[in-house]
DNA sequence: TGTACATCAGTGAACGCGCGTTCACTGATGTAC
DNA sequence: TGTACATCAGTGAACGCGCGTTCACTGATGTAC
């Protein structure tokens, strides 16, 4: 729903709508959340906004694009989460415990935005489905790049450090998900070391697995 | 559709009656292809059956009740490529790779069940979404039984066991959608070698990090 | 083997409802002079 | 500062359509005798 607007400063017809965006925006996110935007309706997302259903046509061609505006969004707030990651000391034991430990928190600051990524990415309509899959793609090559400034990771070959990427990155997603569906904190903080110990296992066992190629 | 039946032999009701659930299934299964189950229905089902929509109820009670009898269906299919991927010998080099590409194998063979439950793991209904994460789950729990069978396990405790499992299951998982997601044979070849590699990571990393436990 | 009755998968009309989209409109905000 | 006009976010009626579900039904298959 809009929230009403304070008498004492009006607002501009621009900001108005600026402000009648974001509604649509939130609207769809929360609705979605009840199964996927592939049943969602552009009424029920114009009757929970409080406009009239033509209205929506004035912010968005149709509720693929809005799927499409969400997506980017989402992502917005992912890469918020990867900077905080990044700014760590990258001495190995502590960045394990910590990436996670900062996953954890933003999937909860996050929660819709991280919901709707985990839901659209595999159910989506095909743009939105792509869109994701782009930016997924992204962070691994991203990952990929901060691995290989790591001391003792020089031995290893471009398409490893991709494989090993890969890998984490898609632990990672799954990590998201299962807290996502967690219903208790015990349950929780048990994926949270789960993931940690994960982690572990996967960048000793690149080393290892350098260190003795002919395995 | 349902296939016309021979003249030479007539089928009694009940076969006749199992033709059309076996024919309900199949079209609930294309036709969700295109986006959910979420977006299915009722009337979308009984036309690409040649059915009547009331008659589609003589077969099941809602869309969510025969959404649970396809991940039933789903995970028979996925049990039988399990039981596959076991008969091998487990001399540790050799199961690695013959396992994904009984997987890539399988993807194939069973596309649409293996894009339902990935599809419908994420976006289905509830009890859908239930039923195929407790299925997902006792994988798991089976492959960690099987891993404390391959020598040299005995000094994991039971709780690294499932961790391990948990995250060879999630990259199997991630492994079997980017397959589904591939578009030409070389691009999943790459996938059915990066899997293979990063199986291999893992379980040499689980191994170093056993036999280094202060780390 | 023949007859009379029971079963039940599938039919077809009907219902009220929410859907996306069209169109001409209103009236507050913004702008040119 | 005041006036006249332009802009455009949001309105409201209307459309044809597909939806799930109800109900009484049909007629081929199955069964009891």
């Amino acid at each position: 729903m809009l929230e009403e607007e304070s008498a004492t400063e009006p607002m501009s017809r621009v900001a108005r709508k600026e402000r009648t965006r974001r509604a649509i925006l939130d609207a769809a996110l929360e609705l979605s959340s009840e199964s996927t935007m592939a049943a969602l309706s552009l009424r029920q997302v114009a009757k929970q906004v409080g406009i009239v259903p033509t209205a929506f046509y004035r912010h968005f061609d149709s509720v693929e694009a809005l799927g499409v505006a969400l997506v980017a969004e989402s992502f917005v707030s992912l890469r918020t989460m990867l900077r905080d990651i990044r700014q760590g000391d990258p001495a190995l034991a502590d960045i394990v415990d910590r990436s996670i430990t900062i996953l954890a928190d933003h999937v909860h600051q996050q929660r819709a935005h991280f919901a709707f990524i985990a839901r659209e990415r595999a159910a989506g309509p095909p743009a939105v489905r792509r869109a994701i899959r782009d930016e997924i793609a992204r962070f691994e090559h991203e990952l990929a790049a901060d691995l290989s400034r790591l001391p003792g990771t020089s031995v290893w070959s471009a398409r490893d450090l991709e494989v090993l990427s890969n890998l984490i990155v898609t632990a990672m997603v799954a990590t998201a998900e299962a807290i996502l569906a967690a219903d208790d904190p015990a349950a929780e903080q048990r994926l949270v070391e789960q993931a940690q110990l994960q982690l572990r296992m996967v960048l000793i066992g690149a080393l290892s697995w350098h260190s003795d190629p002919a395995r």
